[in-house]
RNA sequence: GGUCGCGUGGCCGAGUGGCUAGGCACAGCUCUGCAAAAGCUGCUACUGCGGUUCGAAUCCGCACGCGACCUCCA
């Protein structure tokens, strides 16, 4: 843990809406907990921006030295489609739809998030556990609720008792939701004959002769309510309390207020010391939905595929283009904006090859130590990535200005040098580059390389007119030469 | 309607009460046969109107604009 010296790590926690010290409750083991994904459609380019911002968490924490036991589930029953009661489980008119078996539609999609995590580089949690595979916890924590006096049943469902449980506890701590003011906001209660109270929520529901997904349980067949899996997977992986609980912003009501109450309701205890969300993706100003249909596929964001986009992104640039971003902000998808960012991070990339060049020649370090005590500061300052990325160009001009022999490095401050970014930007940002299946064809290199050992030759015996027809060629075919003194370098355009 | 948040230079985006990121784009210069790459230099912004302060983009109030949540959503 000796990179804890550089400094304490500070979050934003969103139940105190403060920045504070993260001081985990028992060093050096942290539980850090995610909401993963609802396997029954793709995910879009938002939802791998939130899965992107605990992936940093879940590096940065473990660069610092921690053991994190991460924890990232995989929601495979339970939401409901339409009204509370009335709904359908996404899962199982999915299964209709497409004619499958409900655990189709769930490995399906589940092979498919994980190939999008892999693909932008995202690393796998620890553990993975879905609600289907826990459904013993989630009926023992309903018993729990019922026990303590906040759960109620009704015609074979479980109803959690909003009313009778602010009485006791801060219902809407979170959220910063009153209980009178959500009353008084209550749509109409159609439908909702079984529940005391509108802003009950189920825990347990009653599932009809029909239902494709129900198991047995106390209360008859059924399935689990839809908050209920994180409060019951948390607690049996991480204990009755833990220290990170991350999500999008737009899981903090109802759905983190509900795990909250769950948890008190059932363990007596708030399970969770810091709350971490991250914000939205937005396009055009509007965040990126399935349900505003402005969302894209991995898929068509490599390709190009899609009317939002003007040509294919490479994932490591839509990497670095979140990155460039603090978590806590919102951020607007562009075109200009995504084509900045592919410049920027293949400047940052050339400068991590050219650090292999490089040669100690000075007397000092060259600002190194100075630099890497700013990117710790960025970092342990609430995961200012941006920041950090700022320091790293310094950084990239302190490279070439050294490559270029205007700097001069002693080898203790070039080794630095080289740890620092190989570091920061490979293991705690996650970036590489940049997987261009044209540039890692070894017939296509090949090819090219055979047309610069022409130019060459051409340049050797001052025939510029071929060499420049050669070099247009290639330029012709999106393949660009770059000079250097080392040699000549190519890339695609 | 309720709650919360945002409004920064051509674009994307950090940010602290005073010293005023970074990327991309653009312009000039150096290097180079030319170009590309790289380096250097320039481009000095903070929605509007009040207020607090020696001093505010940064604190407070109002206005305007935008968004998120209040229903599933990362």
């Amino acid at each position: 843990m000796s990179d804890l010296r550089k400094g304490p790590f500070h979050l934003t926690n969103t139940l105190t809406r403060r920045k504070e010290e993260f001081i985990p409750l028992r060093p050096p083991h942290v539980g850090l907990y995610v909401c993963g994904p609802t396997v029954y459609s793709d995910v879009h380019l938002g939802n791998v921006r939130s899965f992107l911002t605990f992936d940093v968490l879940y590096r940065w924490l473990t660069h610092l030295g921690y053991k994190v036991r991460y924890v990232r589930n995989i929601t495979d029953v339970g939401h409901l489609v339409d009204d509370i009661d009335e709904g359908e489980d996404k899962i199982a008119k999915r299964a209709r739809l497409e004619r499958l078996e409900p655990m189709e539609i769930v490995q399906k999609y589940t092979n498919g998030f994980h190939d999008v995590m892999r693909l932008f580089n995202i690393l796998p949690p620890s553990i993975e556990p879905t609600a289907t595979g826990h459904l013993i916890e989630q009926i023992e924590m309903v018993k729990r609720i019922i026990d303590s006096g906040f759960g109620y049943e009704a015609n074979g469902s479980v109803y959690f008792d909003v009313p009778r449980f602010s009485e006791h506890h801060a219902y809407g701590e979170l959220s910063g939701r009153r209980i009178d003011e959500l009353l008084a906001n209550t749509r109409d209660t159609e439908g909702m004959a079984e529940k005391r109270s509108p802003l009950d929520f189920a825990i347990w529901k009653k599932a009809d002769p029909i239902h494709l997904m129900k198991w047995p349980s106390p209360w008859g067949e059924g399935f689990p309510g839809w908050h209920l899996e994180c409060s019951a997977m948390s607690t049996k992986y991480l204990g009755r309390t833990f220290d990170i609980h991350g999500g999008g912003m737009d899981l903090k009501f109802p759905h983190h207020e509900c795990e909250i109450a769950q948890s008190v309701a059932a363990d007596g205890i708030a399970p969770v010391r810091y709350w971490m969300h991250g914000n939205m993706l937005t396009v055009n100003g509007r965040k990126m939905a399935k349900s505003e249909g402005n969302g894209f596929t991995p898929e068509e964001l490599l390709t190009g595929n899609h009317k939002l986009l003007e040509k294919g992104y490479g994932a490591m640039t839509v990497r670095f283009f979140m990155l460039q971003c603090h978590y806590a902000s919102t951020l607007d998808f562009s075109n200009a904006a995504m084509q900045a960012a592919e410049k920027g991070l293949e400047r940052m990339m050339a400068a991590l090859s050219t650090l292999d060049k490089l040669r100690a020649t000075g007397s000092d370090d060259a600002g190194v130590a100075a630099l890497e005590q700013r990117c710790y500061d960025a970092m342990n300052d609430d995961l200012n990535t941006p920041v950090m990325i700022a320091e790293l160009f310094e950084g990239v001009r302190l490279v070439n200005s050294i490559h270029d022999g205007k700097i001069a490095i002693d080898p203790n401050g070039l080794d630095r040098l080289r740890t620092l970014f190989r570091t920061l930007t490979n293991d705690v940002l996650g970036l590489r580059q940049e997987q261009r299946p044209d540039t890692d064809d070894r017939t296509l290199d090949a090819m090219v390389q055979e047309f610069i050992r022409m130019r060459a030759e051409a340049k050797a015996r001052k025939d510029f007119a071929t060499s420049d027809r050669l070099r247009d060629q290639l330029a012709s075919w999106g393949i660009i030469l770059k000079d250097t003194k080392e040699g000549t370098s190519w890339e695609r355009a």
